[in-house]
Parts: C-alpha cells; structure tokens; sequence
DNA sequence: AGTCAGCGCGCG
DNA sequence: AAAGCGCGCGCTGACT
C-alpha cells in the first residue's frame, strides 16, 4: 500500500489508540487513508490494504475505469494485522470516529464502500448482499456498496457482479445518460384514446405488459381490497413502437370508480396479442386473470435470464442494468396510491419499455443456444402458464379438521409447557436480561432454555454454536442431535419433553396457524411458485415477493413442498367435495438418473432387472440375504445412497447415520462401509473422477437436457470451496434432469387432460412427485394416463432426442386427502372402480 | 417497532 | 477447521 496521508494522519490518528482489543494485537495501530486529500472518490475496505491486495484492487478499479490516483484509500478497521482476519462488531464501533474525522476532511462526493463492515460503518445498514449496487444518498456524499475484494478472490464466482457493480458506480459518478433513451408516453386518460388502444391492441404484433397493484396488508390478488393501479404496455403496431399507461384504480385516476369496466373494455384485444411478453408474467397473469382477463405471456424474461445465467439477479432493474445499460429507476411501490399518478404511470410504463428491451436481448441470447431454447419453450413457459392456474385454484384444506387438529396441537404443547414448568425454579433464579429482569420462560431455543438445561440442571454442553465475533466461544447447542445424545447419555425427562415439544411447536406455529390464516373463502391455501428460485431448475414455493414484505399482519405464504409427512397434518390436505386427491410419485427418480449418467453396470442392472435399489445396499451393508431387509433397514439404506453418490464423506455419513437413524456406526466402521460401496458401485468413482474434470475444463456441467449449472468458485484457491463445487458438478445435472421430468410429466398430462376433457388439476408439485385433484366421474380415465405419462415421457424424445435406457416408474396413490391416500397396484391404475 | 443474521428444521 | 445436493421459514437476540 502506499503510505498514509500525512495531513490525514495528523489530523485523525492516534497510534496510541487502545479502545478495542484489536490493538493489542496490530502491527500497526490506527492505519488511516493513503492517497490525494482532495479526492472526490473514497474507497473503504474492510482492514487496511496489504501491498499486494492494494495492487489488485487498483487494478480492478483501473480496469473499470476508475483511475486509482485520484482515490483516497481508507477503512473500516484501522489496526492492521497481518496474521488475524478478525473484524468484530465492537471494534468497528471504536473505530467510527477516525472514519467520520477522515470524511469530514477529504469531503469526498462519492464512497465505495467494498463489503459489509464498510457498509455498516458508512452507512448504518447491515446486509451487503441486499445494499449492493445501489447509491445510498448521504447528503454531503453518496455511498455506493458492493462486495469486497476478498470475498471476490474467495469466490471467483463473484467477479463478474463484483465488476459490473464498479462499472455501474463509475456510470453513476459521470450521471451518465442511460444507454437507451427514455420513450414517449401515450396516458390513456379519455374515451378517445382508450377507444385507439383497443384499436392499436387489435393490430399489435408484440405486446410487453406490467401491472401495477395494490391491496392492505401487501397480498394476493383475491385479497377482498385487491386493485390493479395502473396497467401499461410497450407494443409494435404497424411497424413502429407504442409505450402507453393506463390509470386504472388510483386516486387520480378518471377511470377509478369503473376500472375493471375499463379492463373488460379491451380484454378481447388484449389477449388476442400474438406475443405476450413480461417480466416474472406469471403475477401480472394472475391479477389479471383474477379480474376477468386472460392474458397468457409467451416470453418471460425472467425465466429466460435465468436459464442464461442462474447465478446473477434476475430482477427487471438489475437485468436491464446489467444487459442494456440502464441506471436503475424507481419509485416506492408501497405508497401507489399517494405518488403522484404521473410518477406511477412513468414508472409502469417504463418497466414495460424495458422488458421489451431486455426481451430482444434475452431472445437472442436463446437463439444462440438451442438447448437452451427449448427448455424456454418446451418446459419452462408452457410450466408457467399451468402453474398461474395452480396457483391460483390453490389447495383445498379440510377446515374442520384443521381448526380441531390445530386445537390439538396446541392443547399437547400447553400440556407439555406445564410438565415442563414442573423443573423451572422460583423466578428469581432465572437469566436476566440487558437491563437486568428476569427472561421470560421460553422452551424454544432460547437464553432461558440453555440456563435452564446447562446451568440450572446441569447438564453437559455437547456442542457449541459459531464462535461470536469477539472469539468468545458460541452459545451451547440445543439442536435435535444434542437432545438425542444427552438422552443416551444423561437421561433426564426435560430432554423427553423438549423433543416432544419442539415437534408440536413446529406444527403450532410453522405450519397449523399458518394454514388457517391463509384459508380463503372456499376453503383453499395458496402458495407461489418459482421456476426461477433454484440453481438447479427445480421449483420453489413459497410466499410471493409482495407478502414477504413486512408488515403489522403480514400474510404468510405457505410452502407446499415442506408439508411434514405426518397424517396430523397431511390429511388436513385434501380433495374438494367430488373430486379425488392424487398422489404420483417417481419412484427413485433421481438414482435412476444416477445409473442413467454414471453408466454404473450394478445400478443399471438392478433397474433394468425391476430390483429395488435400497432394499440391495442395505442387505448388502448389513450382509443379509435382501427378503429379510425390513422396512427401517431400507430407510436407512436410503440416506447411504443419496450420502456416497453425491459425495458425502465418512464423518458425516457417521453423523447423518445417527441423527436421522439412531444407528451408530465408528469412523472405521463408516470408511469400510464407504470404500465398499464404491466396490459394490463400481462406475461411481470414474463417473465422479468424469464431473470433476468437467467441470475444472468448462467452469460449468449441463443436465442431459441441457440446463446450465456455472460453477466458477470451480477455480477457487480455497480447497473447501473448490470441492464444494466438485459436489455441486456431481450432484446438478441429476438433480435438475429429474425435476425437468417431473415439469414434462406435468405438462404432457395437461395437454391430455384438456384434450379428452377430463376434469382434473394440478395442486402442486414436490420435486419428484405430482398432485392432482380429479372430479371422481373422471378418475378412472385420469390415471393410466397419469401413470402411463410419467413413465413413459415421449417429449424427452421428441422435443430434447434423450432416449433412457432405464426403465422410469411412477407410484400413484389415491384417496380423499393426501395423508390417507393409499398405493394402487398397476392394475387398480388400469382399471380403477374408486 | 422494525430489520437482520444465524440457527434449526420442515421437505425432496 | 471445514468434504452429500437443493430449498423456505419461524424464532431468537441484538441492533437501530
């Protein structure tokens, strides 16, 4: 690093600085800046700069256009210490003041602030992840955060975010013009031109389209005070390009008081445009579809930037940001009704101006690789457009049942609570907190449960939580595997009733309450999902984004896919009155996979022979012949499969054995067992050797059907991180092969379900398996289909030329509701009577 | 009163 | 010091 500032140095130093513990251990007490005293850009890290790692951020800032002479470099943490990479909380709160002292003299205008300490100390704001990339106003200057170099040389994955963030703070410094201009604006604010817009639309060849909503708390679009504010649209028509925004229900809207008259008003030429294209469209479909308009998007751009690139933020403002140049727009969409409407029409109609952008872009993006390409179009659009409906229809709940179990639920824990209160002292024994009360009794895992357990009753601290950050050593663990030991070892009936508990809490509040405060008006839950929120291509299901945001009663999304397997609770899951629930499941879709990609002769030889691949490891692994494997041991089984294939070493399979089995094997025991699986397995190893090398040459690996999974940390000088990535190049193509098959199986039984009219819908889907409910007159039709489709997938063939050389299964089960529904043999699916 | 990260645990 | 992968969410405790 270059010296420091003298004048600097004179005006904020004090080498003599001993206000945090860091001090005792630096090099170098109080490092203050290095660099021009009038500089307009300032630069904080996290620790003062080593030569060599100065060097290299002046070379990345150099590289993006920021000429390194003109900054001044400083930091969070001014003690330097070459040997310990420590940061702590009460540190940067010591070092503040020098920070401050060093702004208010080189009064710089702008502030680069590389990784979360720098962002804190500069700022206020914690989370850099979230902060990055964005200007952060601060009156006399402005802070632009992003990650820190370190982090960047850790996770070379990072880079290009970490580049495209300087290049954006340099466009921000020059208040550049953005690199497409700003478009005119047709307000649709009279008949006449409302009367055009149908005109136009009915000509249009290409229509980008946004909603702009509203409801109190932020929530779904059936909510009884949903509104659509506002709808715009960026369209060809004839040749040339029309960007116009329609007020629909703002205050200052004229159209407020009729504004769904107004969307039924050009309904019919709206969804007769030939190419629908939006940003994330499955949520303006639903809202629109909610108030009587089908519009069925053809392009999403979302989805297609993440087929591009599943690692990088897939947000309108980012994307366009980073694909065309943009600097990032806004308005509070929380205040819709109080902006100006002005504002809110600018912004709606610039967000479709730009999806029409991003959308050409995206487009050729695809064009340039077809496999790609047709995951968009052959998986990923058509699933949107079902799971719009899904999402919409939601799941029927049995309400009854709910209300009395989730009665149950919480009567068993207060039972519990009572039992447990029976070990809990006289108050004034209790921990007591900052201000010195009492702690509340709390059986979560809380202060009071570890006073109670480790001080009160004395019991030994198995394990302990992360070290905090000023190297004390982390809170003793009260996790499930803790409570498993002590029972072994230190028998106490506390530990019996926390297990107890923990489980019934989890129902109460994750799951019970949660149900019933989602129950709409017929009895339905809804849940949103994500094709874009896995890096494998996997569904997500959850909340939506707009329910995420906290609020006095936020609205709790639920997530499908975490539904406990408990009947208690999955039989609160069921069929409306009439129709029948279906449960199809692939049956060990994902190491059939495995055989598929390995080559592995054992494992495609017991699939190919209809063997039962569990049921052979564990008569294997316990040495017995495989009719007396019982159900338990094929479990067990289970957890050695999915460990080994993917990578798991001994010492974890010794714990993961133990937490989730209750079996106890030695470190010895677990190294004979794993060196013989891949004995017994012989095509593992060389298949593993084969995804490492890969993925070491390309940076990247691709599922058979072509999905992409980038892997830059590939090049890590960090060995942890590298084999993460190894596992991840091993482990993506299967996961992601196996959740296309379950979308094509989703989307081949709904063209027939359409085609021979059956009444029958999808509720959700669980990564290998599919829910349906099926009116009860139709049934026996639906489900040779069902099972006929999944395992036979001639789109594989047809639309991706991937032909199996294994045989795929699926396991339907039926019933009223999905915790009673019961396994059908091939022939009840053939020939099912109900 | 709201925000955040870390932990622990639900699912495949 | 650290070697299954992929998720979402509720709670706690510390912070503004």
């Amino acid at each position: 690093m270059g010296g420091m500032n003298e004048k600097l140095a004179i005006e904020v130093r004090d080498a003599k600085c001993m206000d945090c513990r860091l001090s005792t251990e630096a090099d170098t007490v109080c490092v203050t800046g290095s660099g021009p005293l009038e500089a307009d850009i300032m630069v904080v890290g996290k620790m003062p700069n080593s030569s060599a790692y100065q060097a290299s951020l002046e070379a990345d800032l150099a590289e993006s256009g920021i000429d390194p002479a003109t900054v001044m470099f400083t930091s969070a943490l001014k003690c330097r210490n070459l040997e310990v990479e420590a940061g702590t909380k009460t540190s940067i709160k010591a070092c503040q003041p020098y920070l401050h002292r060093e702004i208010e003299i080189v009064k710089p205008k702008w502030i680069l602030a590389l990784g979360n300490e720098a962002l804190s100390i500069t700022t206020g704001h914690s989370g850099i992840m979230k902060y990055r990339g964005r200007l952060i106003d601060k009156g006399t200057h402005a802070v632009f955060p992003t990650i820190s170099p370190a982090s960047v040389s850790r996770n070379p994955g990072q880079r290009p975010s970490y580049m495209a963030d300087l290049k954006l703070f340099l466009a921000e410094m020059q208040g550049k013009a953005d690199a497409i201009d700003k478009p005119k604006m047709l307000v649709i604010d009279t008949m006449p031109k409302l009367k055009k817009l149908k005109d136009l639309l009915s000509r249009a060849e290409y229509l980008s389209y946004d909603v702009e909503t509203f409801s109190i708390p932020p929530g779904p679009e059936w909510a009884p005070n949903a509104k659509i504010v506002s709808l715009s649209g960026t369209m060809g028509v004839d040749g040339r390009q029309v960007v116009w925004a329609l007020p629909l229900f703002h205050p200052e809207s004229v159209w407020q008081k009729k504004w769904k008259a107004v969307l039924q008003f050009i309904k019919p030429e709206l969804e007769k445009v030939p190419r629908q294209i939006a940003q994330n469209g499955k949520y303006d479909d639903r809202w629109l579809r909610q108030f009587g308009v089908r519009t069925e998007q053809t392009f999403d751009d979302m989805l297609a930037a993440h087929l591009v690139d599943e690692n990088v933020s897939k947000g309108l403002k980012q994307q366009a940001a980073m694909r065309l140049g943009v600097r990032p727009w806004a308005i509070d969409t929380k205040e819709l009704l109080t902006t100006p409407i002005k504002k809110v029409l600018t912004y709606n109609a610039l967000d479709t101006y730009y999806t029409y952008h991003l959308y050409a872009e995206l487009k050729s993006l695809l064009a340039q690789q077809p496999r790609l390409a047709r995951i968009f179009k052959f998986i990923l659009m058509p699933a949107s457009q079902i799971l719009t409906d899904v999402e919409r229809r939601g799941v029927w709940i049995d309400r009854e049942r709910l209300q009395t179990n989730h009665r149950i639920a919480l009567q068993t824990r207060a039972h519990l609570d009572e039992q447990l209160m029976e070990w809990v002292p006289d108050s004034s024994l209790w921990p007591t907190d900052s201000k010195g009360r009492p702690r509340e009794v709390n059986f979560n895992a809380s202060i009071f449960l570890r006073w109670l357990l480790f001080e009160h009753l004395k019991l030994p601290v198995v394990n302990r939580g992360k070290e905090k950050d000023d190297g004390s050593p982390g809170d003793p663990s009260v996790a499930e595997e803790v409570m498993q030991i002590l029972r072994l070892e230190h028998p106490h009936p506390v530990i019996d009733l926390l297990m107890e508990r923990s489980k019934w809490q989890k129902y109460c509040s994750a799951f019970l309450s949660a149900y019933e405060e989602l129950l709409d008006e017929n009895d339905r839950i809804h849940t949103t999902f994500k094709l874009y929120g896995t890096v494998t291509g996997r569904l997500s299901s959850g909340k939506s984004d707009a329910e995420k945001i906290t609020s006095r009663a936020p609205i709790r999304g639920v997530n499908l896919q975490q539904v406990p397997r408990d009947p208690f609770i999955r039989s609160l899951f069921g069929s409306a009155p009439g129709y029948t629930f279906v449960e199809a499941d692939f049956s060990q879709v994902e190491l059939r996979v495995v055989a598929f990609l390995s080559r592995d002769r054992t494992m495609l030889h017991l699939y190919n022979t209809g063997q039962d691949i569990h049921r052979a490891t564990a008569a294997w692994v316990l040495g017995v012949p495989e009719s007396s494997v019982s159900k338990d041991d094929r479990k067990k089984a289970k957890a050695v499969n999915f460990g080994f294939v993917y990578g798991m070493g001994a010492p974890k399979f010794v714990k993961t054995a133990f937490e989730k089995y209750d079996v106890v094997f030695s470190l010895e025991e677990a190294q004979s067992i794993r060196r013989q699986y891949f004995e017994l397995y012989a095509g593992l190893l060389p298949w593993h050797a084969r995804q490492r090398r890969l993925v070491s040459l390309h940076r990247r690996v691709q599922s058979p059907l072509g999905r992409i999974r980038h892997l830059p940390d590939i090049d890590s000088a960090d060995k942890y991180v590298r084999g993460e990535a190894e596992r991840q190049a091993i482990n993506s193509p299967v996961q992601s092969f196996a959740s296309d098959m379950t979308m094509l199986a989703m989307i081949e039984i709904d063209r027939q379900f359409k085609e021979k009219n059956i009444d029958g819908n999808f509720i959700s889907t669980v990564h290998d398996a599919l829910l349906f409910e099926i009116a009860d007159r139709d049934a026996a039709r639906a489900l040779p289909i069902i099972k006929y489709t999944m395992e036979n997938l001639g789109s594989l063939k047809k639309k991706f030329g991937v032909e199996l050389d294994i045989p795929i299964v699926a396991d339907l089960k039926v019933g009223r509701t999905w915790g009673e529904a019961k396994e059908l043999t091939e022939e009840e699916v053939y020939d099912y009577s109900g």
